[in-house]
DNA sequence: ATAAACCTTAGAGTTAACACTAAGGTCAAG
DNA sequence: CTTGACCTTAGTGTTAACTCTAAGGTTTAT
């Protein structure tokens, strides 16, 4: 299979198939007499790896490290696989906290304000990032 | 004021101040004989608001763009405000969802994973995202 | 035999919000 | 009058995950 192929059974593209290889997600595959990449189905199961974890939000850098381990079951343990997806949750977790407040205070922002098609001049959420006392305490 | 006085006096560094006049967020100040950049009161309220409005979610294009409209009260109405905020909001609220998600699914997989430090080649998170049953139905 | 569709590499571009560096001019104190 | 702290510009580096471009070689079908 070519990597246009390949590519196309798992949707996505060939810079990501390359790109992948180059930062050692997806193992190099042999090459044809003319220097083609032809790969089989143990590339397919890597990228449906990657795919997964992908969409459970790990990184490539974070799938890099979790395809190692899988490469190499024997030398590492549950424990170090538990820690990096719960280092991971924990990190999304603060990610969300984050965003949580931002969506608090552009509520309330936005609450406040009149949203009528009238000047601006009195548009308290223009006060509020104006005044020290707009937001908060 | 020179620069280093006005970036202690807001907590941001000199270069962060050189780029917000650069991306038209503070205004251009005056400049002494020697070319150095002399700001006053004004521009530290820019640079308040510029705090603010990052402390809510905005990005410095928005910031910008809210600025704008802060300087122009009069040509912009309410209703403009009040849009750009529901939109941030909005898109906060999506990206909210998206991080949700991945919590619950590195939940799920850590709350499936032994933890043990014995080898993981039974490891429920491996072989999940290995696979294609692995998560979801 | 030739055109369309495919493949190759290397390298630059994208986005956000700065940080860092170099090479040099200025200002206050002692 | 010299040190040290400060300022200037222009330009490069950072992170993530690709995308795009250029310049060319290969395969397949007609
Ligand atoms: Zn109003
Ligand atoms: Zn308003
Ligand atoms: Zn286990
Ligand atoms: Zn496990």
């Amino acid at each position: 299979m070519r990597i246009g192929e390949l590519a196309k059974q798992v949707d996505m593209s060939t810079d990501a198939l390359r790109y992948y290889e180059q930062q050692g997600l997806l193992s190099a595959p042999q090459r044809s007499a003319s220097g083609y990449r032809q790969y089989g189905g143990k590339h397919m199961a890597q990228l449906r790896f990657i795919r997964r974890a992908k969409d459970v939000g790990f990184s490539l850098e974070e799938i890099a490290e979790l395809l190692k381990i899988n490469f190499e079951k024997a030398e590492h343990s549950c424990q170090e696989v538990k820690d990096l997806t719960l280092k991971k949750r924990d990190l999304v977790a603060q990610r969300i906290a984050e965003l949580q407040r931002f969506h608090a205070s552009l509520s309330q922002l936005a609450e406040q304000c009149c949203g009528s098609s009238a000047p601006a001049q009195h548009c308290s959420i223009l006060t509020a990032l104006e005044d020290i006392d707009g937001l908060n305490q």
